[in-house]
DNA sequence: TATGGTAATGTTACTCGTAACAATTTATGG
DNA sequence: CCATAAATTGTTACGAGTAACATTACCATA
């Protein structure tokens, strides 16, 4: 049936519709961007060519001219985290609509791979890359300013930014919480971290703080694996047998303190009499369960929605006005603590 | 400092390396792909313009002259919906070993959406795609079967697949969790429906056909929006209502379970005493949330893995072995039904 | 030293869409 | 009916890397 049958079928280029019209590519080029830039009557050939054979248009040549992709690169350090899935929606709501598309990328937590994906996303000549925390190796700072393409960082702002940085302040929103665990009553807190990343060491570092101005004591349970409910579970055992009076439990998300909530409930532990107990992130599960889990609701679609905005921003020509900027955190006290 | 400064300053091509070295692109070309093929002089030259210059290799020209671009689509409804996140998860777990990128995409399960973001991801000539569903429009069909590319097909099995779709069945699922609730004496089991998609449908046939083979009465709830925690507690209000003698409720999802579970908690319901609740999916949270949800448990990043990795199969030049694969899903009874 | 062979490097052409310029056709006005 | 403008279509070149072919350099042997 198909002519080229024989050939392995390579799709159908502007030529070939061209060839089907009788006209140059270069004809059906300018319908394609303007149709009325053609006669009537070609207008109508063209269009039945192009529906005929399918074409579908090819941004590769575009791409090696001009060097520009209409793809942005997103590399966030994990997909497991359901806060980066809220963060890439973010991203995509914006970039989508504006005609971009987007080039995902994941990097485990690894610097090493982190510079091997960065380069993947640059050798795709990709418009403009958002990725995630603001600490870097020389040599992704390099390949980033080589490359010459707006750079937005998101999550955090602990490092000077390569351009500009969109985050929340770890520090303060971890203090803010232990403080409100301490004017509760609660005066034995004990941090749960997992996946000991700028984010939760931040996070940390504004814990110690609070507690330390408070004259209480600090304990960390920490581990460098990647959290779960049932990493929760066990931390709180843990807390339980090392210090068996264990008052507050401020964890360094709403899966560990999820975890934590529950194996208090299986113990027969009254929370949040017995224990307080606080997450991080403020996962919508977090404001339907009983009792209320308290957490730190961070803005993540909107740090992805203002993220992809300002790379548009700075792909149509604009400057960077503010080099930091810190969404604002909430601190949702629900019933927990 | 840069010589460059004044331009805008691109970043280095295989030309300006070969320039600084004094010999042809040609030659720096062959010592990226094996350094061997030039004298070692130059080798050490060349590796120190490379790193001098920061050098990012470029696919757009092979992109344009091969049509390969090592980079694979993947096409998934909703973002939002934390099963595609692992259903994510598993197709870049085994794409970026493989020395694939991803570039991911939505439609808001939107079919003009899709036929939108299916041309969009051709235009970049991604070398195979992984979509969700398996129907799809005539349009779509056309521009993938012009396209030439592998093309797998996620999440369900209900039309004739395209080349190969890799899913659950969806209905067999539903089906034997009503049965379940049945056998556990629930009689007055309400059928829970949000974001009526394909696998949605296929489910409610499941339950329908359950209900009716026991001699049952059906009730659905149901919306076109997307489903959330809140909305389970609303539904769950709403059924009791509607139906005070309500006495099971089945879930799409687990989203609308725990909700409704929630909402019977805060009404002093006893689940599943007084009404039992299954969900769909099997989150980590239903696995240590107070009760145990009962739940499907669905293979999502197991079921990525295999799409990626009959992609990369086909990517190879291996036949279609097996047109529909079905992965095995599996009940859990928890403590809530 | 000439010759043959190999290793190392260079040259040309190609991919596809489009900008820039050129050529042709059609339309307008006197 | 011709000159000029305007509309339409064609031609050439470009982008970055590489396959295929061409050339040069170098070494060993007769």
């Amino acid at each position: 049936m198909d002519i080229r049958s024989g050939m392995k079928n390579k799709r159908p280029t502007l030529q070939d519709v061209a060839d089907l019209v009788g006209v140059t590519k270069m004809t059906v080029s300018r319908y394609l961007r303007n149709p009325d830039q053609v006669s009537p009557p070609l207008q109508i050939k063209i269009a039945e060519a192009l529906e005929d054979l399918g074409y579908i248009p090819n941004r590769a040549p575009d791409i090696l001219s001009k060097s520009k992709s209409h793809a942005i690169g997103v590399l966030v350090p994990s997909l497991t985290n359901q806060v980066f899935a809220e963060v890439i929606r973010g991203i995509e709501s914006i970039l989508e609509p504006a005609g971009y598309q987007t080039m995902l990328a994941h990097y485990g937590y690894s610097k090493e791979a982190e510079e091997a994906r960065i380069a993947a996303l640059l050798s795709y000549n990709v418009d403009g890359l958002i990725i995630s925390e603001s600490y870097h190796t020389e040599r992704v700072r390099k390949m980033l300013s080589v490359a010459g393409i707006p750079v937005i960082e998101i999550m955090d702002s602990i490092s000077p930014p390569i351009e500009q940085a969109i985050g929340i302040d770890n520090q303060a929103a971890a203090y803010a919480m232990t403080e409100c665990m301490i004017q509760k009553g609660h005066q034995k807190i004990v941090y749960f971290a997992a996946r000991m990343d700028q984010r939760t060491l931040q996070r940390i570092r504004g814990y110690k703080a609070a507690i330390h101005d408070s004259g209480l004591q600090e304990m960390c349970l920490s581990t460098d694996s990647a959290s779960s409910f049932t990493l929760g579970e066990q931390f709180m055992k843990e807390a339980l047998a090392k210090q068996p009076d264990t008052d507050g439990i401020f964890c360094t998300n709403d899966d560990l303190a999820i975890g934590a909530l529950y194996a208090c409930q299986k113990a027969g532990i009254n929370v949040p009499k017995d224990i307080g107990i606080a997450g991080f992130h403020g996962h919508n599960i977090a404001r339907v369960m009983v009792p209320l889990l308290a957490t730190v609701i961070t803005p993540r679609e909107e740090m992805g929605r203002l993220a992809a905005e300002h790379l548009l921003s700075r792909l149509q020509g604009n400057p960077v006005t503010q080099r930091i900027i810190n969404l604002p955190f909430q601190i949702e006290m629900g019933e927990s603590i």
